[in-house]
DNA sequence: TCTGGGGTCCTAGGACCC
DNA sequence: TCTGGGGTCCTAGGACCC
């Protein structure tokens, strides 16, 4: 039986954690550059402020004091995040995060009473941490994840494991409203004639595999209690790393474009650090806006490096030979990043047998410069090819403070 | 005027092999 | 006039998720 926790409205609801006055107000929090909407209290729902959308298209709801807005804080968000993530493991479940604001538990054996386990879970991490959520049982994932989504709307928890409520709850639900169905599958089920999930659970199996392919065939049996989707141990066989940011100013010209490009790969080679991989294989991708009517251009291109490395020249360095084979004059560059690909364990490479090997020598530059940077708390050390400017013109005006991991940011109770 | 970032997995088509 | 069949691997792009 799987047990999936769901936060509500999480960015939102950290930010009312250490702001009272934003108690039943209508509240957002916006994307990187405060371009669109990425998270909305319940009050802003009501509102219709829909996920997404640009912010420009409900200032007149915050001119006139009713909408309170905020830069996004990511380093609010992961602190609680793993607060929450640490209440969940206290249970002694199998346990997967399978993002900063879901958990699945996985429940092998269960003589005991479910209903009050889910009570317990909601009142243990509502009183530990203050994050309210939302819990769905069910003997399979996609199933628990219909149900967390009815936990919303009812007490903040929903069991779904008995045929005839699995039924009508399916019969209830759209089918673009199923797990792993996009935009995309929607369309083809309505072609045949399936909208809701109770047509999809007693679709017939073979139409299915033949229209929606092997994800679609999945979904099906696991609306059906068989289950596909297993638990993951999530983080520690990550395949990628990525690094991408649309700038707040166009770029026209392939200095400044490998002068971002540079600093993404450094920030990417950073983090296979951290998570000690290494890679053989880069993309990055670069591209015009999509929203402009200005001509389009996207590309991608990916590229083998002879030898797994985290050193953070040999990745801008490729990263530069991969742009040179996409990148064309006279575009309007809104996007680039780079996606580290292919990652393994740093422990297990295999070297160059023809080079002379460096690799240890790299290892401890990269060390020493990761110390120092985390020493002095910012990026003191860096690579010329990042550029000396790092202002990214970056608009986050509405930024709560680090209230949990800054000791300067910390609440003070008079 | 202003429109995010980070992931996973699958698939179609091309290039190549025998 | 008629021109095979069965593979692998790579890449770009699509679809989906949060």
């Amino acid at each position: 039986m799987f047990i999936l926790v769901d936060c509500n409205n999480f960015y939102v609801s950290c930010e009312k954690l250490f702001n009272p006055k934003l108690k039943n107000k209508p509240v957002v929090v916006l994307s990187n550059n405060d371009g669109c909407i990425i998270s909305r209290s319940n009050e802003a729902k009501k509102l219709n402020v829909l996920m997404g959308d640009p912010i420009f298209k409900y200032k007149h709801l915050i001119e006139n004091n009713i909408l309170e807005v905020f830069s996004s804080n990511f380093t609010l968000y992961s602190d609680i995040s793993f607060r929450i993530m640490q209440t969940l493991e206290s249970f002694g479940f199998e346990m997967e995060i399978y993002s900063v604001d879901e958990a699945f538990l996985e429940i092998k054996n269960y003589n005991f009473d479910i209903e009050k386990l889910l009570i317990n879970i909601r009142k243990k991490i509502f009183k530990w941490v203050g994050i309210p959520v939302s819990i769905g049982c069910a003997k399979t994932k996609t199933l628990a994840k219909i149900a967390s989504d009815l936990a919303k709307k009812e007490n903040g928890y929903k069991i779904l494991l008995n045929k005839e409520s699995i039924d009508l709850t399916l019969k209830n639900i759209s089918a673009i409203d199923i797990w792993g169905i996009g935009s995309a599958c929607f369309k083809k089920l309505k072609y045949l004639q399936i909208f809701n999930g109770y047509d999809y659970k007693y679709a017939d199996e073979n139409i299915i595999k033949k229209n929606l392919g092997i994800n679609g065939l999945k979904t099906f049996l696991e609306l059906n209690e068989i289950v596909c989707f297993s638990l993951q141990n999530s983080f520690e066989n990550r395949k990628s790393v990525c690094v991408s940011r649309s700038f707040s100013m166009k770029i026209k010209n392939i200095e400044d474009l490998k002068e971002k490009l540079a600093l993404f790969a450094s920030m990417a080679a950073s983090k296979l650090r951290k998570y000690k991989l290494k890679t053989d294989s880069i993309t990055i991708f670069i591209n015009t806006s999509f929203h402009s009517k200005d001509p389009f251009y996207s590309a991608s291109s990916l590229i083998k490096i002879p030898i797994q490395t985290s050193f953070t020249p040999d990745i801008i360095k490729y990263s530069f030979l991969a742009l040179n084979k996409i990148y064309k004059d006279g575009f309007l560059y809104k996007k680039a990043g780079i996606i580290l690909n292919n990652l393994i364990d740093e422990k297990v490479i295999q070297s160059d047998f023809f080079e002379k090997n460096i690799t240890d020598t790299k290892n401890r530059l990269m060390k020493t410069m990761d110390l120092i940077n985390f020493k002095a708390n910012k990026k003191v050390l860096f690579f010329l090819s990042e550029g000396i400017e790092k202002n990214f013109h970056h608009s986050q005006n509405n930024k709560s403070k680090k209230f949990t991991t800054n000791f300067e940011d910390i609440l003070k109770v008079d």
